[in-house]
RNA sequence: GCCGGUGUGGUGGAAUGGUAGACACAGGAGACUUAAAAUCUCCCGGUAGCAAUACCGUACCGGUUCGAGUCCGGUCACCGGCACCA
């Protein structure tokens, strides 16, 4: 028999959208519990299967922690502003509201057919203006504490498309979507001081919960690095200040590189003498692309300053600078100390300028190729003071020297930059900002509000990378809300990494129109208690939201300075032979297809079941069966089941055992295991028979992973009635540790680490017993003929192993 | 190059240093059926053997251990991230 899923299913949503058991209750006596996932962006496709597996996943969570008696809060919703859909709506000429609206329909009946336990009355969108209204404002509070600057640099420009890109748009030098040609262009773009935070985002990760290599990609990411900065002289006068995390090496300086855009290299025109040969140079520099600065340069260029040289603070001795495109002006101070015998980079400029190479630290080949030491080990030489020490040592001697002497300080160093945050599209949050001539950049009052996007007839980005707001002059023309004068209005939007950066605190009270969330609502569910998502917002979506958070709680509004307790990732979902899921090689799955020909419950059944959730796996739709036929099979045990409430006694062992699993495996992600777990209780249950009590424990395991069939076979089985209340509102079941392990254990037995059969013993039996049953076994017996055994080692209720030699 | 991760049957995958391959998919055999599907039961790493059994086996080489898929050192391959960060 198999069970009508399509009729069920839809059965059980309808009560469930009736009855709303998903409701979180804020200020609810029990304890909280917040399980969040990463919300969509409603994309035109719909769907597809990489969204129901950490969906599933913490809808097994939340649903196990209702049973365990927790107040859940399992909240959704759509990250709605983005590129996409205004590329859409400029191809078909609908505003990208309306399609935002209907690929927001197709979203939530495919979320609703999987049954997922969301609190539908806590949805937020992030384009509405309720919504944006509040990222609005937080970006004014960003701004009223100088943590948003504007600011002129360089950034990706599509000459196709004629429109800016944001880093993770440009794929190898030219553009994501139309592969034309990215090159670099000076824009003012508003930015965010997250750099400031730098510090705190590394340390904060000690108290959380996040898996290690999220933790370590963060941290690797900020890239603090511990050094000094060292003031070095110059025959121009001017003081040149580098950064270094070897100032033991200081002595085997032989020249200096500034970067290409450094300050300097203008400052002293008239004192260079090839300046023709240095302005050329800078110039190509910067017409290279970061792309071409990095990837395409493998032989170092540069060109000497003539007429300034550099005076090395350790020893006076002057030395030529240069300047070169592998110095970036995006880190340290934009200029170095070079020391080719200890750095790779600096050697190969060397090599090719033909510079002198002094060993300063014993132990390389420096003729080959320059000596990092790993370790800090190394002895120093031709190094004055610092002489015969250890670099380990030499590193703060010099440090002390350097403050002691006025020429240099301890410094950290960050490889963060500060986040960009204009762009120049429609189809994000306006940027609630006017300039005046006479104030320059106001906030527009919190009373007006949110500022909507105004309705414009192109959506096409202008020929110069202006945002399409920037066509709308009776817009943009505006009164300055401090002086009354005329003023402009920002005419870029926000990112859409700002909606998602606070909408998990706006899920806690998302229908307050005073505040964007209340501090009681916030203090009763925050911190979010597990968050699972993407590694690939790793380094973006989760660091730019824990900054928010840090900003948000300085400023007294949020309660707790990080915003997510436990952070967990899932692996991605590949397509059949192991390759990603696309479009263009056809093998994409939709959920809908396999929901249609097996049922919702097989859906999420399966996709847990498939392998484990860190990891990537390949989807087969072949051994989709093995779940639904599992599901039959769980199905078909009510006409099986004998007429008893009760645990029956010859399956007490097996339901014990299964529920201890079930339920450590859930809180560890482990669903695979889980599901295996109740499998082989199922198959032990068509061995030996069961009861109805018996059946009553898998239909509470298993209603987290599949609650519609296990609805309806609570109501069949009159345990709705019974108890009046549904399966997924039962208590989640108890087992009696005494009771998951037989009396009886079967034991490996060993003789010299090799497997020669095993026996039935009493659990706990002692060596004696245990050493005795052993030398029963016939392969045992041949094994120790003529021997002596001269050591037992037991491990108890697992194995013995028998040591033996020759007897003499 | 640097930082993470992974490598187990035909396949997806299980295994706190303690019986490798749980649980499934595919495959094989049987029961039921006029038949098929479905369902139920059994078999299913390799080599040799009628068999009992023996030997081999968790990418590769070595080590620690009574015992290693698991720990340590080295090598290779693949995946993800970063990449001239001084």
């Amino acid at each position: 028999m198999k069970y009508d899923f399509a009729a069920i299913e839809k059965k059980w949503q309808a009560n469930w959208e009736e009855t709303k058991p998903y409701a979180a209750i804020t200020g609810d006596p029990r304890p909280k519990f917040y399980g969040l996932i990463e919300f969509p962006y409603p994309s035109g496709q719909g769907l597809h299967v990489g969204h129901p597996r950490p969906f599933t996943a913490i809808d097994i969570v939340c649903r196990k922690r209702r049973m365990e008696g927790y107040n859940v809060l399992f909240p959704i919703g759509y990250d709605a502003f983005g590129l996409p859909t205004e590329n859409y709506a400029i191809k078909n000429h609908i505003h990208p509201a309306i399609v935002t609206k209907n690929n927001i329909k197709t979203f939530q009946a495919q979320l609703k057919m999987l049954g997922y336990g969301f609190d539908w009355d806590r949805c937020v969108d992030t384009s509405d203006p309720s919504y944006y209204k509040w990222t609005q404002w937080i970006f004014q509070q960003l701004f009223k504490h100088d943590m948003a600057y504007k600011a002129t640099m360089t950034v990706n420009w599509c000459t196709s498309c004629k429109v800016v890109l944001a880093n993770e748009e440009v794929v190898g030098g030219h553009c994501e979507r139309c592969g034309g040609e990215v090159v670099q262009k000076e824009k003012s773009q508003w930015m965010l001081r997250i750099t400031k935070y730098a510090q705190r985002l590394i340390d904060d990760l000690d108290d959380l919960d996040f898996i290690d290599r999220v933790k370590i990609q963060q941290k690797n990411w900020i890239g603090r690095s511990t050094g000094a900065e060292v003031n070095f002289g110059t025959t121009a006068g001017d003081t040149l200040t580098v950064f270094t995390t070897r100032c033991d090496t200081l002595f085997g300086v032989t020249y200096m590189v500034l970067a290409p855009e450094h300050e300097y290299v203008k400052k002293w025109r008239d004192q260079i003498t090839n300046w023709d040969e240095v302005a050329a140079y800078v110039e190509a520099a910067g017409k290279k692309s970061d792309f071409e600065r990095a990837e395409l340069v493998k032989e170092k260029t540069g060109v000497q300053l003539k007429g300034v040289m550099g005076i090395n603070p350790v020893n006076g001795q002057e030395i030529p600078i240069f300047i070169s495109d592998y110095v970036l002006m995006t880190y340290g101070t934009g200029a170095i100390m070079a020391v080719p015998a200890h750095d790779q980079r600096d050697w190969e400029f060397a090599k090719v300028f033909g510079c002198p190479i002094i060993e300063v630290v014993k132990g390389g080949d420096i003729e080959k190729e320059a000596f990092t030491l790993k370790g800090e080990e190394g002895e120093m030489v031709n190094s004055g003071f610092l002489n015969g020490m250890t670099v380990k040592d030499a590193i703060p001697t010099m440090k002390k020297w350097l403050v002691d002497n006025g020429k240099g300080q301890e410094k950290v160093n960050y490889k963060l930059r500060d986040w960009v945050f204009s762009r120049q599209r429609y189809w994000g949050e306006p940027i609630p900002l006017v300039n005046c001539e006479k104030c320059g950049w106001v906030a527009v009052p919190e009373s007006e509000l949110p500022l909507t996007l105004p309705q414009v007839e192109a959506y096409e980005p202008t020929d110069d990378g202006e945002s399409p707001l920037a066509r709308m002059t009776d817009w943009v023309n505006t009164t300055c809300p401090c002086c009354g004068g005329p003023a402009k209005r920002e005419t870029d939007t926000m990112p859409n990494w700002a909606g998602s950066s606070w909408y998990f605190l706006r899920y806690c009270d998302p229908h307050n129109d005073k505040e964007f969330a209340s501090m009681d609502a916030l203090k009763y569910w925050g911190p979010v208690d597990w968050y699972n998502g993407g590694m690939e917002h790793t380094t973006l979506h989760l660091l730019y939201s824990r900054f928010w958070h840090k900003f948000l709680y300085d400023i007294g509004v949020v309660p707790t300075k990080e915003p997510y307790q436990k952070r967990t990732s899932h692996g991605m979902i590949l397509g059949e032979g192991g390759e990603k899921m696309s479009k263009s090689r056809g093998n994409v799955i939709n959920p809908n297809d396999i929901v249609a020909q097996y049922g919702a419950d097989t859906m999420r059944l399966h996709i847990m079941f498939i392998g484990d959730f860190e990891k990537a796996v390949s989807w087969s739709n072949e051994a989709v069966k093995g779940s639904k036929r599992f599901l039959d099979r769980c199905w078909n045990l009510m006409e099986m089941a004998e007429d008893s409430d009760e645990i029956s006694e010859k399956n007490e062992i097996i339901v014990n055992k299964t529920i201890k699993k079930v339920g450590e495996d859930i809180d560890e992600l482990k669903m695979n295991t889980a599901i295996a777990a109740m499998m082989a209780m199922v198959n032990d249950f068509y061995a030996n028979g069961l009861t109805r009590g018996d059946l009553k424990q898998l239909m509470l395991l298993l209603s987290p992973f599949a609650p519609h069939m296990v609805e309806e076979m609570w109501e069949l089985t009159g345990y709705a009635a019974k108890y009046g209340k549904m399966a997924m509102q039962m208590d989640w079941p108890t087992y009696d540790e005494a009771k998951t392990v037989d009396s009886h254990v079967e034991m490996a037995v060993q003789v010299n680490g090799k497997l020669k059969g095993t026996i039935q013993v009493p659990m706990d039996s002692e060596q004696d017993a245990v050493v005795a049953a052993a030398m029963e076994v016939e392969k045992v017996k041949k094994a120790t003929e003529g021997m002596q055994v001269f050591k037992t080692i037991l491990v108890k209720n697992k194995l013995v192993n028998l040591i033996v030699k020759p007897a003499k």
